[in-house]
RNA sequence: GCCGCUGUGGCGAAAUGGCAGACGCAGCAGACUUAAAAUCUGCUGGGGCGUAAUUGCCCCGUGUGGGUUCGAGUCCCACCAGCGGCACCA
């Protein structure tokens, strides 16, 4: 009987990895150390999505060739459970949360276990475990108790912090809330994304057109005391760090403009009359810089300070603390409505460069310091709050957005930069006709004058400096973390705030004692977030809520931190997941870290990777980890979209509108002739035929349909579930499938042909060796316990060099490919040597795990592969004794000829020369010139 | 608007600057079979010439247009299309 059967083989296999602990993975490394991970999943109730087992494969390969190379390889995996979903969910069902967690946990376990992954499961960890939370915790006290020292740039312990002497003076009070100021962790008032009907602050990310991201809901934007990251004071290094990393550019990149470092000038602009304009000036020149903007000025930070002459007017964002000081009462009505409006939109709403430029005079001048002239100052929401000093001063000659702001304002533009254009272009830039952003020669600037853009920058900043109006300043498009949620499902903030005499809180606050970690989630009957910003923790009983330390009393901290905590630091858990004294042993931090092969999805680009540097950072400041980087190399692999569909699109009548005449209406696509509104139809591939570019309907190929591949999504139907392929075709077919379908990191649609296609090559693999007739794995007679000829030996060895070499640099697709040759031609051979057939199996074995034990069962063997040594290739054995060799003339192949694969230049060209046709061709021409590569191509240039 | 990635057969894709399309899917043909399935074997970018038929020969072809080179899918410049990300960051 035995043909190849995944449903048997696969789970007798996993049930034997999992009794002997065959990837279990030592303490200590021995030899050279590999850490192999995958960014572990979001134990969602769907179950695993196909686009998991895709990177999941690929670190699964590394990592068994790395055990069969002899390395010690750590390959962890776990869950990131807390977090928004898993919570809606439990509302919905009204079931505690970690019910539903712990049951999507054994779903996931499930799956990855019956898909063979080589993970060493006695490692296993979910950021909801309390022994984990319990450290996720202490690492904030950590945070808690770092400040940055911004002069060796540095996390250090807050005991270091330096206390100014007037702060000293100012009491015991002043000292903690100046300790407090400093800390990486901090509160501040922050103005964020409150939504009423999910109850809690939201990311920017989270806002789409002013709606919540779930459920669209409204959002506003309201202040709040936070919890905060000083993620901002580790900018530099998060930026420059990037350099030593092996990750591709275009994630170093996304990382780059997420931090969005910028150089220019903080700028004072005092408001007041021209004529004590000067009083100004001059008390201005006999102190430096002001640390803090004084109440007589607007501070504005400006990337362009060479265009200082240029500023016609300033503008300050909405929620400017100045504006209530300096509003004039004409403008008072139209400055809080306008204020007003603005607070009900999102960031990210405010910033959308589509929707017109909108402002409101606020009836006060400010001073252009450099030319003495007054200018309106104006309030309008394209200037951010959040951002520089939230105050610019606006010079539309140079800017788009102030240029555009000046037009529909009728505010006057100054040209300051003499441009690099000419004729009608120029003149109309030095009109204040058009905005030039480019780099040019100062003009209309006193002592900037002829002066470069970037001297005139540092000239304006060293004249500025000098007087005490203006500094180099650094800014950053990163902004502070807000870390804090008004939700149940997160780990609690071990901090304690200190209440008076009638429970009313002094301010003052003191971290949990860190024996006394974890802080646990309370049990709550009723978890679910109301319309107020109060979060739910304030529910609970108050023996949770209250603490008496010292005969002080306290009130625990009752936000929860956000989902992106937990997986700050999973990996250097998994280092040592049951150690109960410390976050991670140090020698065996030392001994694993850092991360040798980092792989997971693009969506994690930003946050998640730069949030978890930078609590490695921090770490690292204070000495609990040995390196700077966590993840050395890192690779995006790309999604996996549905299976390719044709659209065609109907009008109501049912007839079809071919794609080329469609346009776009204002509620969908409409025929461009009648703008009658079309309807999308899926045509079934039969249908549909390739004319040109195009593909067009059998029916009529006057009618062009869309085809695409489209993300995979529960609306559309056309998710593919690994339960289902993996009963069809097994698990090992999934996971080579997968490889199979292309590079790891491009986006690629998925084809159950296609697995169909790589199944029918295992199928292959198992009749290559097994005899099907028989009752048991009996080996077909054509394996024979003989030397390979020359030919088999070239086969061999040159299969083995390109799976090789092609594992080693993540090519995926490839060996599989190398792999298939090699089946498709032992096939045919009517002796097969034993050794080739467990060459073979070793190689196949990373990739299809379970076949390949069955079968070096088969082959004689009593114990695992998994640490079989792999295969070696002598490069001799793989070439060929004779090769085919093109003859070209003038670039063009015009003949073959078959020389020894070690003919020497000379031997090739002589060859070349004698072939019959090459000598028929070159009768009669001039031979400029042979190019002659041995064993490749020979060239001749002729006239 | 800015940035990034990708453009190769009917489809997924290969190809250290050296024979474009390996490998797989789909398709076609043959063998086996009463038949089908399964399996095995072969063919399969387009056009043309040639031949009884083969062997064979020529031209075109990696989004478009240029360039570098003896030689370009690969390197350089410009453009076009698709996808993705960012998007008033002063």
């Amino acid at each position: 009987m035995p043909r190849y059967n995944p449903a048997v083989i696969e789970p007798k296999w996993q049930t034997y990895w999992e009794s002997n602990k065959t990837f279990r993975c030592p303490d200590m490394p021995v030899g050279e150390k590999v850490y192999v991970l995958d960014m572990f999943p979001y134990p969602s109730g769907e179950g695993l999505h196909v686009g998991h087992p895709e990177g999941y494969t690929a670190t699964d390969i590394v990592s068994r060739y790395s055990r069969m190379r002899g390395k010690t390889v750590l390959h962890p995996m776990g869950y990131d459970s807390f977090g928004l979903p898993a919570e809606e969910y439990a509302i919905r069902t009204n079931t505690p949360p970690r019910v539903s967690t712990e049951k999507n946990i054994a779903n996931f376990t499930r799956q990855l276990k019956m898909l063979g992954f080589s993970y060493d499961w006695d490692r296993c960890l979910a950021t909801t475990d309390v022994a984990y939370f319990k450290w996720t915790q202490w690492i904030f006290l950590e945070l808690f108790d770092t400040w940055f020292d911004p002069v060796r740039q540095k996390g250090r312990p807050i005991a270091e912090l330096p206390i100014p002497e007037d702060v000293q003076a100012a009491g015991e009070n002043a000292v903690a809330a100046y300790r407090d100021r400093h800390r990486l962790a901090y509160q501040d008032e922050a103005l964020v994304n409150w939504c009423p009907a999910l109850g809690t602050v939201l990311a920017n990310e989270e806002v789409i057109d002013g709606k919540s991201e779930r459920g669209g809901h409204p959002v506003q934007r309201i202040p709040l005391r936070q919890w905060m990251l000083r993620i901002t004071a580790y900018g530099d290094r998060l930026l420059s760090d990037l350099d030593s990393l092996d990750w591709s550019p275009s994630i170093k990149k996304l990382q780059a403009d997420w931090i969005g470092r910028s150089t220019g000038a903080e700028v004072d602009f005092p408001i007041c009359s021209p004529d004590a304009f000067q009083a100004w000036k001059t008390s201005r020149a006999t102190k430096p810089f002001p640390e803090v903007q004084p109440e007589d000025s607007i501070r504005v930070y400006t990337t362009r300070p060479d265009t200082l002459h240029g500023a016609t007017y300033m503008v300050i964002a909405p929620e400017h603390p100045l504006v209530k000081k300096i509003v004039t009462p004409a403008q008072q009505a139209a400055v809080t409505a306008y204020c007003e409006a603005a607070a009900f939109k999102s960031d990210r709403d405010r910033t959308d460069g589509d929707k017109k430029k909108t402002g409101v005079f606020s009836g006060a001048y400010a001073i252009n310091p450099v030319t003495g002239a007054p200018i309106p100052i104006w309030i309008a929401d394209y200037v951010l709050i959040g951002y520089g000093t939230g105050a610019i001063m606006a010079v539309p000659a140079h800017d788009d957005r102030d240029f555009e702001f000046a037009t529909a304002y009728s505010l006057p533009v100054v040209c300051v930069v003499s441009p690099d254009a000419s004729g009608e272009e120029l003149q109309q830039i030095l009109e204040g006709k058009a905005c030039y952003t480019g780099p040019g020669k100062a003009m209309n600037s006193g002592p900037l004058d002829g002066l470069g853009t970037e001297d005139a920058k540092a000239k304006m900043i060293a004249i500025l400096s000098e007087e005490g109006i203006a500094k180099g300043a650094v800014n950053y498009k990163l902004r502070d973390w807000l870390f804090s949620r008004q939700r149940f499902w997160g780990e609690p903030f071990p901090i304690l705030h200190e209440l008076d005499a009638n429970g009313n809180p002094t301010g003052r606050m003191r971290p949990v004692d860190r024996d006394n970690l974890p802080v646990d989630l309370p049990q709550l009957e009723d978890f679910k977030p109301h319309g107020r910003p109060e979060p739910p923790l304030a529910k609970a009983a108050d023996d949770w809520l209250y603490v008496t330390i010292d005969g002080k009393r306290y009130r625990r901290e009752t936000n929860t931190m956000p989902q992106w905590a937990g997986s700050c630091w999973y990996y250097l858990r998994f280092i040592d997941p049951k150690n109960s004294t410390a976050l991670v042993d140090r020698a065996k931090e030392k001994a694993w870290m850092p991360v040798d092969l980092y792989v997971g999805g693009a969506e994690h680009a930003v946050l998640h990777l730069l949030y978890a540097r930078f609590w490695h950072k921090v770490l690292y400041d204070r000495g609990h980890v040995s390196q700077p980087e966590p993840f050395q190399k890192l690779v995006n692999q790309g999604m996996i979209l549905g299976e390719v569909e044709f659209t065609g699109y109907q009008k109501s009548d049912s007839s079809w509108v071919s794609t080329s005449s469609l346009e776009k209406g204002d509620n969908g696509l409409v025929d461009r002739v009648s703008k009658e509104p079309v309807e999308a139809v899926k045509v079934d591939e039969s249908a549909v035929t390739k004319v040109g570019d195009c593909f067009v309907l059998l029916s009529d190929e006057s009618i062009r349909v869309d085809s695409r591949a489209h993300k995979m999504s529960k609306s559309r139907g056309n998710v593919i579930n690994p339960d289902s392929v993996v009963s069809e075709y097994g698990a090992d077919s999934l996971r080579l499938y997968e490889m199979f379908m292309g590079p790891l990191e491009a986006t690629k649609p998925w084809s159950t042909k296609g697995v169909n296609g790589v199944r029918n090559f295992l199928d292959r693999v198992w009749r290559l060796m097994i005899d099907t007739q028989s009752d048991t794995n009996q080996l077909v007679d054509a394996i024979q316990d003989v030397p390979p000829t020359a030919e088999q030996n070239r086969v061999i060895h040159s299969t083995i060099m390109n799976v090789t070499r092609d594992i080693e640099s993540l090519g995926v697709n490839t060996p599989i490919a190398r792999m298939m040759e090699f089946v498709n031609f032992f096939t045919k051979e009517s002796v097969r040597p034993k050794c080739a057939m467990e060459t073979l199996v070793l190689l196949l074995a990373p990739y299809a795990p379970h076949i390949a034990e069955e079968l070096w069962e088969a082959l004689g063997h009593s114990k695992t592969l998994a640490y079989e040594p792999w295969p070696t290739f002598d490069e001799a054995m793989t070439k060929a004794s004779e090769v085919e060799v093109p003859l070209q003339i003038n670039g063009k192949v015009r003949a073959k000829v078959v020389v020894p694969a070690d003919a020497t230049g000379e031997q090739l060209e002589a060859a070349a020369r004698g072939h019959e046709r090459i000598h028929e061709l070159l009768d009669g021409k001039q031979i400029v010139k042979a190019i002659v590569v041995p064993g490749r191509m020979v060239n001749f240039v002729v006239k």
